[in-house]
DNA sequence: CATGAATGAGTTTTCATTCAT
DNA sequence: AATGAATGAAAACTCATTCAT
């Protein structure tokens, strides 16, 4: 997803060279000035030539790395989601149930993007175009966010299937789960202060859970 | 809100002139062209040209109504927000309960949504770029929308205080809410079809409603 | 063919508006600007700022006008053909036979691209990139010319079938004496002075008189 | 003409090192490289890049053999002219007379041309170029096309002088020689068939000769 | 000698806004 | 009031040339 210019080293077995190092090193150096400066202008304000400045480089620099705009965008933000999915299988892949998979999967990603605000916000923007973009165009950006409702959605299915909670659909709860993440994690972000991130995670975890308990649970 | 250019009636006790039935059929017309055009591109994207078309008018025309693109986005969204809050609020007032008083949000919103997917699209980039512009400006925009989310948290102070429902902090009820209502929406508008509307509200709310409801609540 | 953004009067009956005047005053001066800025320095030297310069209008207003730089380089390089077409139209069929319209031919255009030295550099610049385009694209210029190779080519043919001259290919001798035609017009354009057009039109025309000439002819 | 880098070896008389032929072999295919990415792309389409590519070296590796893009295009031109001068005499030389030495001279040239068919599309833009480029400059270019149109001036000077043609300026009917020439040449380039060669050349030089040929003359 | 990463000047095109008519 | 021609700032992208390794 990233290799557009892997710049692989001709040496692939051996370490790699000198040449390969500042290569990723300036890839890596665009990719962070790119999440910077898309998230703090938007897409179609950001300007190739902030992204240069920002990473240090002459402007036609930019170009040896990515091929366009809309390249280095889309490489922002994969990486960016890459990161998060990790975060977001961590936590509901280590917990024993969906009483404790919620609270997980709440707190990693606002935890995650509290840690990257600018991706955060590029995230955001990348989701209102999803909406906004007339055609329901099945975007890599769509597969990937997919992928990630993909993972609560079966911990929800197997808390059903278990009788962990009441008998839902589990794509609709995931949908939910996923959208109060999201607002929770934008207040969360945007809230320089006064914003008390565990008690909001806790109370986000309880009012789902309650409404997904099984009739029977107290 | 609606008077920054309100070119009123040189004779302002009595009946419109011609002149001011002109007046406001150019600037509703500009406004629902702006919606139109807006929620399609984007504010970016958007050209003022393709307003002025939409609204059969010159291009210089629009300036005599709206003293700037912003301006006229402003409006444009200002406009939608008043509609959109003038349900919400019916939706709630006439709701005796807060357990009613739910859906009847939840409903209203997504309801008026689909009958203006432009304005929704509009909206979502809003609430896009009020989290991504890095500060936290108290903007119009914002002011608007908190004053719809207050509504929903004085119905759920009513109910916590009546026992209604378990103690719960208002505002962040009210918020999550608000944020399943954006998602649910969103889908509905996307989707043109296979979207049963009825029954994902009815899933919202019965979520909302199990994750408040009191412990001694059946 | 020019007709690009026509600005058709609304009063198509009536005399032209003013706004019309101007709109064909502008586009004249854009063409003629064109040609002057194409002809010193080549399309892909020449910029549209210096096109606007000459033309003293502002950079975005020549995309009023004409669509894109290729365009305008169309629409200058067809003006000028389809001038070159009427006089070299005329100069043939005044001519009462080959005899005299091989001359009249060679000394109309020579005179045409003297007057419009600017013309003829984009004429042989747009000869050579259509030898130079590795594909025969059948362009619109190349039928343009071809047109004007035709009518020499159907003089050519009624002096063979009157016997007013040997047995050739009209084709072959057409394009033979277009040949010789541009050579000495860019010797004409090249030299500014000591260049005596009477005496080489003289030169070329009796050459191909006689190399074509029927045997029997003194 | 060609020595402008020459690299010459440090030994003068003695036999070269491995350095200047291996010297010797890039400039060579740097050379070549050069006429087919000049031809087919024109001056200022063809990129360093590109010639770099094909002569399989890096870019900055043609900075060693040549200064710049202008000065390896002028090399690329004048190589190509000095083969072309080169056939061009060896006609007129072994030819015993004008009659035979017109044929030789229009068929070795365009046999070249059709050998080269890149180094004709560079020569035809140089030859527009030439024409394009506001001020006579008396180029190096001009210098040896002029020498080649000097051969054959000559060569016709003495067929006036012996009253084998009748008596014509030998700088216009080289000329004219040389236009036709040219033109045909075109034809044969473009036309990757159906273009009957042999035919076409009998058919200039027998326009040429017949042109030129004394009154006397059968 | 050879390399290819880095540079930044330069070009086309778009569009919000103004203003003369 | 209405028009739409004119403006010019701004932005993505290319490529000849340089230079550190």
């Amino acid at each position: 997803m990233h290799g557009h210019h892997s710049h692989q080293s001709r040496h692939p077995q051996h370490r790699p060279t000198k040449a390969d190092v500042i290569t990723e090193y300036r890839r890596n150096a665009l990719l962070h000035a790119a999440v910077q400066v898309f998230g703090e202008h938007g897409f179609d304000c950001a300007t190739m030539e902030q992204i240069a400045q920002r990473a240090d480089v002459a402007k036609g620099t930019t170009y040896l790395y990515y091929r366009s705009k809309q390249s280095i965008y889309d490489a922002a933000l994969s990486h960016g989601l890459a990161e998060l999915d990790e975060r977001t299988r961590d936590a509901i892949d280590r917990a024993p149930n969906l009483r404790d998979a919620i609270p997980a999967f709440v707190t990693a990603r606002a935890q995650y993007f509290l840690e990257h605000r600018d991706f955060f916000r590029m995230y955001v923007a990348a989701v209102a175009r999803q909406i906004t973009s007339a055609k329901p165009r099945a975007s890599e950006f769509q597969a990937l966010v997919d992928r990630q409702i993909g993972r609560l959605e079966q911990a929800i299915a197997k808390a059903v299937a278990r009788r962990e909670i009441r008998h839902v659909d589990p794509a609709s709860a995931a949908q939910a789960i996923f959208d109060l993440t999201r607002g929770f994690a934008a207040r969360a972000v945007m809230s320089d202060t006064g914003f008390d991130l565990q008690r909001e995670a806790a109370f986000v975890s309880a009012l789902v859970w309650k409404g997904l308990a099984s009739a029977r649970s107290k």
